[in-house]
DNA sequence: AATATATGATACAAATATGTATTGATTGAT
DNA sequence: ATCAATCAATACATATTTGTATCATATATT
């Protein structure tokens, strides 16, 4: 059996708590993350040896609800320039959780490995926008990789700090990537 | 007197080591950066009482430096579009020296409104962008503001990581910020 | 009910960083 | 040459965090 349970695991729990104590403060040490999960700080090391282990099984399950929620999304897409707005659709509501992840370094080799596809992914999509003639094709590709991803950790900034509503803010991010936010006259 | 010394003083070499070994590590102890200006650790404490001072120290130069550039480059402009390339230009190649502070909680209270009025200055030079038909009117004004920074750190990410020619990289981003990367038929 | 497992609480060891204090040497100015 | 200030080196006290070990208790399974 899967064993998925109703309740929360106390390894459940203790993610939740360490995604919760992190983005708070992403120094936050042990006590404060075994505090909030309501568990001893012995039993965080029972289920993570190192706190390496904790921060690789955060950033393992962020990309896993990302491709997934991504994945969804974007498969019934018939264009490249739909894809993207999916995709920034699908993500950005999963940023309240994972904000902070996308200032740390990663350290894990297969974490490592795994942003490195998901970069691929997108570049092969801005290959395909420009493929259909929706991105220019003169800009250089790796530019428009990071002004993707600038777009979706300011969407999730915004909405954190309030000043953005979560409803349109795929819509305007997808906008001022191409189309920049200068006034077409 | 100004008193400014040919060769840097000690203050001035514990600054730059500082700047040096934080860019590099931002959790770099007094350690590291009393190896990196040559100098004993105790020495730094006689500077800087706290390592927060040192923090506050590197954080007001920065600003200092920025601003001044930032002033001088943007004093004869005749437009705010002007201003705003200006002030991109000369602000990102102040970057390699600067980069890691912008990923930085503000902690000092000095800083943290001298960093409120850089704000109201670029909220003001969009309102101005907005006026002269330069900047969409429906695009709410936070939101250029944001991208504005957004595109100044996309710049010093991408030169320090040499996928960005530090020549064009103004342009780019002033392009990018109105135009976006869409093709304009 | 008996048993195996997971947990909480606690103590402990080791490493690292901050900040203070002291002392002798170096440097610069008069 | 003398004097004052600054510095390097060192030792020290303190705090924090990580990771390990132990033991009694609670929970779940059979």
């Amino acid at each position: 059996m899967g064993s998925r349970a109703l309740r929360p695991t106390t390894k459940e729990a203790i993610v939740d708590a360490a995604i919760g104590a992190l983005g708070h403060d992403r120094g936050a040490s042990f006590d404060e993350i075994a505090l909030r999960a309501g568990v001893g700080r012995a039993t965080i090391y029972r289920h993570f040896p190192t706190r390496e282990d904790l921060l690789t099984a955060i950033t393992s399950q962020a990309l896993d609800e990302m491709e997934a929620a991504v994945e969804t999304a974007v498969g019934d897409a018939e264009s490249a320039a739909e894809t993207l707005l999916r995709m920034l659709e699908a993500i950005i509501p999963l940023g309240d959780r994972y904000h902070f992840l996308s200032m740390e370094p990663i350290e894990d080799d297969e974490m490592h490995q795994r942003y490195e596809e998901q970069n691929a992914w997108t570049t092969e999509l801005v290959n395909e926008l420009k493929a259909e003639g929706v991105v220019d094709e003169n800009i250089p590709t790796g530019w428009v990789v990071v002004n993707i991803d600038a777009q979706i950790w300011l969407a999730w900034s915004e909405i954190a700090s309030g000043h953005l509503a979560a409803a349109g803010a795929a819509n305007l991010a997808y906008t001022t990537l191409l189309k920049g936010v200068g006034k077409n006259a």
